[in-house]
DNA sequence: AATTGATGGTTACATTTGCAACCATATCGT
DNA sequence: ACGATATGGTTGCAAATGTAACCATCAATT
């Protein structure tokens, strides 16, 4: 019969929501300012850089993003030969993306970018809330895979 | 001079975004069918549920949200007959907001919904799970209300 | 009381996003 | 071999968002 008592500030979604945004827009501020690169640019940079040639699909998976977004992305990066496209000669619907020289040298210098940022965060938060975060956001992981990859408001695939 | 490697999924930033988007998305899937709301809207009205009689201001305090999002949050509920605006007295400045008898019975529906939401969470996350997150935001909120209040990208006020 | 500056709130405009439809190619069932 | 269905990827359009400018009122200074 549940009492009427509700805090915002106690509801999970909201905190993490929060919590993401904070961490997540000052690290963007970083990389915006200095490269002008929005989100899923820097992550479908992050995704080729860390392992290399792969399809517009697989950016999607590896980064947890929408095809539409990756679509736009790549085409972005792109236009500023940070990368290539190349057919697959089997298949001709897919394409195979790639970092060129100065894409990979983006990313050097964009990771590099993130490690410090990581590193400032740990120092903010403590070895202990580090560690607690860590814990916390795994397991919400595990929830995600066993929900068929995190598919869920998307009535596309992923 | 910092090995080359970098996984996206150890980052925090990403890590945090992609929890969030999960439980926060699945979370809105249950308001947005039933009742059509967007999240700003469940925001000011959780804030006004909760804490009864405010400003805009304050909603926006209360819930993390700026400020035009929650003048048309407000609109959005007000055309909804869920919430009514009065001028103040003293300053004609602002508006104190408050639910109608409407919106009050939406807000209970809808904290019943929210609790129902976070104890589905806490199950599937485990008790440890849901202590671990808990405190690893808790150092993160910790590490907003330091940096001001939580303002960073924001060149306005909240 | 007139000027200056702050404050609560709204609005116009550009950018970003999400969704659905779409195109081209590939695969499957018959 | 042929139609149905699926898949990788792009695009058009509507809705959501961020930014800056704005309006009205109030407060402080002179």
């Amino acid at each position: 019969m549940t009492t009427d008592s509700f805090e915002l500030d106690q509801f999970l979604p909201y905190r993490l929501n929060r919590a993401a945004e904070f961490v997540g827009l000052r690290f963007a501020a970083h990389y915006k300012a200095k490269y002008g690169l929005t989100r899923p640019e820097w992550r479908t940079l992050a995704a080729l850089g860390s392992s290399g040639r792969m399809t517009s699909k697989a950016v999607g998976i590896h980064s947890s993003m929408h095809k539409t977004k990756v679509s736009r992305a790549v085409f972005a990066l792109e236009q500023r030969r940070w990368l290539k496209r190349s057919q697959d000669d089997g298949d001709r619907r897919l394409e195979h993306l790639e970092l060129t020289p100065a894409g990979q040298q983006a990313y050097r210098e964009l990771i590099e970018l993130a490690r410090r940022y990581q590193a400032e965060l740990e120092a903010e938060l403590g070895g202990s809330g580090i560690e607690a975060l860590s814990t916390g956001l795994a397991a919400i992981e595990q929830v995600i895979r066993r929900s068929g990859k995190g598919k869920l408001p998307e009535p596309d695939d992923l």
